[in-house]
DNA sequence: CTTTGCACCTGTTGGC
DNA sequence: TGCCAACAGGTGCAAA
Protein backbone atom coordinates (compact mmCIF):
# COMPACT_ATOMS: atom_id res chain seq x y z
CA UNK A 1 0.00 0.00 0.00
CA UNK A 2 1.74 2.93 -1.05
CA UNK A 3 2.27 6.45 1.31
CA UNK A 4 -1.56 8.25 1.29
CA UNK A 5 -3.27 5.13 1.64
CA UNK A 6 -1.00 3.66 4.49
CA UNK A 7 -1.14 6.81 6.48
CA UNK A 8 -4.98 6.80 6.45
CA UNK A 9 -5.90 3.68 6.64
CA UNK A 10 -8.59 2.69 8.87
CA UNK A 11 -8.92 6.77 10.59
CA UNK A 12 -12.26 7.68 11.25
CA UNK A 13 -13.13 11.25 9.30
CA UNK A 14 -13.25 13.70 12.17
CA UNK A 15 -14.56 16.62 9.78
CA UNK A 16 -14.43 18.66 6.62
CA UNK A 17 -13.36 21.81 6.22
CA UNK A 18 -12.71 24.34 3.07
CA UNK A 19 -9.35 26.95 2.97
CA UNK A 20 -9.65 28.83 -0.68
CA UNK A 21 -10.46 26.23 -3.01
CA UNK A 22 -8.72 23.52 -0.89
CA UNK A 23 -10.91 21.01 0.56
CA UNK A 24 -9.58 19.78 3.97
CA UNK A 25 -10.52 16.09 4.99
CA UNK A 26 -9.70 15.93 8.02
CA UNK A 27 -8.32 12.52 9.85
CA UNK A 28 -7.66 11.34 13.19
CA UNK A 29 -4.01 11.58 12.50
CA UNK A 30 -3.88 14.60 9.80
CA UNK A 31 -5.86 15.99 6.91
CA UNK A 32 -5.97 15.34 3.64
CA UNK A 33 -5.29 18.25 1.49
CA UNK A 34 -7.32 17.83 -1.94
CA UNK A 35 -7.64 20.67 -4.84
CA UNK A 36 -9.85 19.85 -7.78
CA UNK A 37 -7.57 22.38 -9.98
CA UNK A 38 -9.71 22.25 -13.68
CA UNK A 39 -11.37 19.01 -14.33
CA UNK A 40 -11.15 17.33 -10.98
CA UNK A 41 -14.95 15.98 -9.64
CA UNK A 42 -15.34 13.99 -5.89
CA UNK A 43 -18.33 11.49 -6.54
CA UNK A 44 -20.10 9.03 -3.61
CA UNK A 45 -20.45 5.71 -4.98
CA UNK A 46 -21.74 2.76 -4.77
CA UNK A 47 -18.27 0.36 -3.49
CA UNK A 48 -19.00 -2.01 -7.17
CA UNK A 49 -18.68 1.23 -9.38
CA UNK A 50 -16.98 0.22 -12.15
CA UNK A 51 -13.66 2.06 -12.85
CA UNK A 52 -13.65 4.95 -15.39
CA UNK A 53 -10.76 6.38 -17.59
CA UNK A 54 -9.20 9.28 -15.23
CA UNK A 55 -10.00 7.72 -11.77
CA UNK A 56 -7.20 8.59 -9.61
CA UNK A 57 -8.24 7.95 -5.92
CA UNK A 58 -10.86 5.92 -4.48
CA UNK A 59 -11.54 6.67 -0.41
CA UNK A 60 -13.15 3.46 1.31
CA UNK A 61 -15.70 4.28 3.97
CA UNK A 62 -17.15 2.18 6.68
CA UNK A 63 -20.56 2.41 4.61
CA UNK A 64 -19.59 0.90 1.59
CA UNK A 65 -19.52 3.79 -0.67
CA UNK A 66 -16.71 5.32 -2.25
CA UNK A 67 -15.37 8.88 -2.47
CA UNK A 68 -13.83 8.55 -6.01
CA UNK A 69 -11.73 11.65 -6.72
CA UNK A 70 -11.42 11.66 -10.86
CA UNK A 71 -9.80 14.69 -12.90
CA UNK A 72 -8.78 14.26 -16.59
CA UNK A 73 -6.46 17.40 -16.89
CA UNK A 74 -4.61 16.41 -13.48
CA UNK A 75 -4.52 19.26 -12.33
CA UNK A 76 -5.77 18.90 -9.31
CA UNK A 77 -3.99 17.66 -6.20
CA UNK A 78 -3.98 15.63 -2.90
CA UNK A 79 -1.35 15.69 0.12
CA UNK A 80 -1.36 14.34 3.31
CA UNK A 81 -0.78 16.33 5.69
CA UNK A 82 0.51 16.03 9.85
CA UNK A 83 0.94 18.51 13.10
CA UNK A 84 -0.01 22.35 12.47
CA UNK A 85 -2.47 21.63 8.99
CA UNK A 86 -2.73 25.78 8.88
CA UNK A 87 1.24 26.19 8.69
CA UNK A 88 1.66 24.54 5.38
CA UNK A 89 3.21 26.48 3.28
CA UNK A 90 0.02 25.65 0.91
CA UNK A 91 -2.21 26.75 3.24
CA UNK A 92 0.01 30.04 5.53
CA UNK A 93 0.57 32.47 3.06
CA UNK A 94 -3.46 32.10 1.67
CA UNK A 95 -5.16 35.86 2.09
CA UNK A 96 -8.33 36.27 3.73
CA UNK A 97 -11.53 34.70 2.50
CA UNK A 98 -13.91 37.46 0.51
CA UNK A 99 -16.86 36.63 2.00
CA UNK A 100 -14.95 37.25 6.02
CA UNK A 101 -15.32 40.01 6.70
CA UNK A 102 -12.01 40.64 6.97
CA UNK A 103 -11.91 41.09 3.35
CA UNK A 104 -13.43 44.72 2.29
CA UNK A 105 -12.83 47.95 0.47
CA UNK A 106 -10.18 49.20 2.91
CA UNK A 107 -8.47 45.62 3.24
CA UNK A 108 -8.27 45.55 -0.81
CA UNK A 109 -7.28 49.47 -1.00
CA UNK A 110 -4.39 48.89 1.09
CA UNK A 111 -3.06 45.81 -0.42
CA UNK A 112 -3.51 47.83 -4.00
CA UNK A 113 -0.59 50.05 -2.63
CA UNK A 114 2.54 50.29 -4.83
CA UNK A 115 0.96 47.66 -7.04
CA UNK A 116 1.45 47.73 -10.71
CA UNK A 117 0.13 44.71 -12.15
CA UNK A 118 -3.01 44.57 -13.93
CA UNK A 119 -6.21 44.87 -11.12
CA UNK A 120 -7.87 41.92 -12.75
CA UNK A 121 -4.72 39.47 -12.04
CA UNK A 122 -4.41 41.18 -8.27
CA UNK A 123 -7.83 40.09 -7.24
CA UNK A 124 -7.19 35.84 -8.62
CA UNK A 125 -3.69 36.29 -6.92
CA UNK A 126 -4.29 34.24 -3.88
CA UNK A 127 -2.02 35.96 -1.87
CA UNK A 128 -4.73 39.20 -1.99
CA UNK A 129 -7.63 37.34 -1.91
CA UNK A 130 -8.86 33.51 -2.00
CA UNK A 131 -11.70 32.35 -4.68
CA UNK A 132 -11.66 34.56 -7.47
CA UNK A 133 -10.91 32.80 -10.56
CA UNK A 134 -10.96 33.40 -13.80
CA UNK A 135 -15.44 33.87 -14.54
CA UNK A 136 -15.56 36.02 -11.55
CA UNK A 137 -12.98 38.34 -11.52
CA UNK A 138 -14.18 38.86 -15.07
CA UNK A 139 -17.55 39.68 -13.88
CA UNK A 140 -16.96 41.14 -10.41
CA UNK A 141 -14.50 43.90 -12.28
CA UNK A 142 -17.92 44.92 -14.78
CA UNK A 143 -20.31 45.03 -11.89
CA UNK A 144 -17.93 47.45 -10.08
CA UNK A 145 -16.91 49.60 -13.19
CA UNK A 146 -13.68 48.89 -13.50
CA UNK A 147 -11.53 48.05 -16.62
CA UNK A 148 -9.63 44.83 -16.13
CA UNK A 149 -6.04 46.21 -17.07
CA UNK A 150 -6.08 48.98 -14.72
CA UNK A 151 -2.95 48.93 -12.66
CA UNK A 152 -4.17 48.01 -9.11
CA UNK A 153 -2.27 51.17 -7.33
CA UNK A 154 -4.61 53.38 -9.82
CA UNK A 155 -7.35 52.67 -8.05
CA UNK A 156 -9.20 54.89 -5.74
CA UNK A 157 -10.62 53.91 -2.17
CA UNK A 158 -14.14 54.10 -3.28
CA UNK A 159 -13.27 51.00 -6.10
CA UNK A 160 -11.69 49.28 -3.79
CA UNK A 161 -15.20 49.78 -1.67
CA UNK A 162 -17.33 48.75 -4.78
CA UNK A 163 -14.67 46.16 -6.00
CA UNK A 164 -14.97 44.36 -2.89
CA UNK A 165 -18.50 44.60 -2.31
CA UNK A 166 -18.76 43.06 -7.03
CA UNK A 167 -16.64 40.19 -5.81
CA UNK A 168 -19.10 39.42 -2.46
CA UNK A 169 -21.63 40.07 -4.55
CA UNK A 170 -20.87 37.91 -7.89
CA UNK A 171 -19.73 34.71 -5.16
CA UNK A 172 -23.08 35.21 -3.17
CA UNK A 173 -25.59 35.39 -6.38
CA UNK A 174 -23.03 32.59 -8.09
CA UNK A 175 -23.21 30.10 -4.87
CA UNK A 176 -27.15 31.00 -4.98
CA UNK A 177 -27.25 29.42 -8.79
CA UNK A 178 -25.25 26.36 -7.64
CA UNK A 179 -22.34 27.34 -9.60
CA UNK A 180 -21.20 28.19 -13.12
CA UNK A 181 -21.72 25.29 -15.87
CA UNK A 182 -20.07 26.31 -18.85
CA UNK A 183 -19.46 22.82 -20.21
CA UNK A 184 -19.36 19.54 -17.91
CA UNK A 185 -19.86 21.05 -14.40
CA UNK A 186 -22.24 19.68 -12.02
CA UNK A 187 -22.90 19.96 -8.54
CA UNK A 188 -22.74 16.84 -6.06
CA UNK A 189 -26.32 16.31 -6.83
CA UNK A 190 -25.66 15.97 -10.72
CA UNK A 191 -27.20 19.55 -11.61
CA UNK A 192 -25.63 22.11 -13.14
CA UNK A 193 -24.75 25.57 -11.95
CA UNK A 194 -27.35 28.40 -13.56
CA UNK A 195 -24.99 31.13 -12.56
CA UNK A 196 -23.97 31.42 -16.52
CA UNK A 197 -26.90 32.66 -17.76
CA UNK A 198 -26.44 35.77 -15.26
CA UNK A 199 -23.13 36.34 -16.71
CA UNK A 200 -22.23 39.77 -17.88
CA UNK A 201 -19.58 39.50 -19.72
CA UNK A 202 -17.70 36.41 -19.38
CA UNK A 203 -17.44 34.03 -22.96
CA UNK A 204 -19.61 37.33 -24.34
CA UNK A 205 -17.33 38.38 -26.69
CA UNK A 206 -18.97 40.34 -29.47
CA UNK A 207 -21.81 39.88 -27.81
CA UNK A 208 -24.05 43.31 -26.33
CA UNK A 209 -23.34 44.57 -23.63
CA UNK A 210 -26.18 43.70 -20.75
CA UNK A 211 -25.85 47.36 -20.11
CA UNK A 212 -25.75 49.43 -22.88
CA UNK A 213 -25.39 47.27 -25.55
CA UNK A 214 -22.00 48.04 -26.75
CA UNK A 215 -19.82 44.89 -28.10
CA UNK A 216 -18.21 43.21 -25.17
CA UNK A 217 -14.19 43.03 -25.65
CA UNK A 218 -12.09 40.32 -25.34
CA UNK A 219 -8.18 40.08 -24.23
CA UNK A 220 -6.13 38.07 -22.96
CA UNK A 221 -4.61 38.86 -20.28
CA UNK A 222 -2.16 37.12 -17.91
CA UNK A 223 -2.52 33.87 -19.94
CA UNK A 224 -6.22 33.70 -19.22
CA UNK A 225 -9.42 35.32 -21.44
CA UNK A 226 -11.07 38.46 -19.79
CA UNK A 227 -13.73 40.28 -21.07
CA UNK A 228 -15.12 43.76 -20.18
CA UNK A 229 -17.07 46.52 -21.84
CA UNK A 230 -15.58 49.63 -23.10
CA UNK A 231 -18.21 51.64 -22.16
CA UNK A 232 -19.76 50.54 -18.77
CA UNK A 233 -16.17 49.84 -17.06
CA UNK A 234 -13.22 52.44 -17.13
C1' DC B 1 10.35 42.11 -3.29
C1' DT B 2 7.45 42.45 -7.67
C1' DT B 3 6.25 40.92 -12.07
C1' DT B 4 5.99 37.83 -15.85
C1' DG B 5 5.41 33.76 -18.08
C1' DC B 6 5.79 28.88 -18.00
C1' DA B 7 4.60 24.40 -16.50
C1' DC B 8 1.61 20.84 -15.26
C1' DC B 9 -2.20 17.61 -18.38
C1' DT B 10 -6.16 15.87 -21.37
C1' DG B 11 -10.11 16.82 -24.07
C1' DT B 12 -12.89 19.57 -27.19
C1' DT B 13 -13.64 22.67 -30.83
C1' DG B 14 -13.08 25.11 -34.99
C1' DG B 15 -10.60 26.30 -39.14
C1' DC B 16 -8.42 24.70 -43.19
C1' DT C 1 -12.99 13.15 -43.01
C1' DG C 2 -8.61 14.37 -40.97
C1' DC C 3 -5.16 17.13 -39.07
C1' DC C 4 -3.53 20.66 -36.11
C1' DA C 5 -3.66 24.74 -33.43
C1' DA C 6 -5.94 27.09 -29.92
C1' DC C 7 -8.16 27.03 -25.85
C1' DA C 8 -10.40 25.45 -21.30
C1' DG C 9 -13.13 26.48 -14.72
C1' DG C 10 -6.18 26.79 -11.37
C1' DT C 11 -2.09 27.86 -9.24
C1' DG C 12 2.81 27.03 -7.88
C1' DC C 13 7.20 28.28 -9.19
C1' DA C 14 11.36 29.85 -11.71
C1' DA C 15 13.40 33.58 -13.87
C1' DA C 16 14.22 38.35 -14.68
Amino acid sequence: MPGIAKATDGQRIAGVRRRAKYLLIDLELGSLLLHLGMSGSLRVLPADAPRRLHDHVDLQLDSGQLLRFNDPRRFGSLHWLTGDVMAHPLLATLGPEPLEDQFDGAYLHSHCRGRRVAIKQHIMNSHVVVGVGNIYASEALFRAGIRPGRAAQSLTRAQCDALAQSIRDVLTMAIRSGGTTLRDYVGVDGAPGYFRQKLYVYERADEPCRNCSTAIRHRVQGQRSTYYCTQCQS
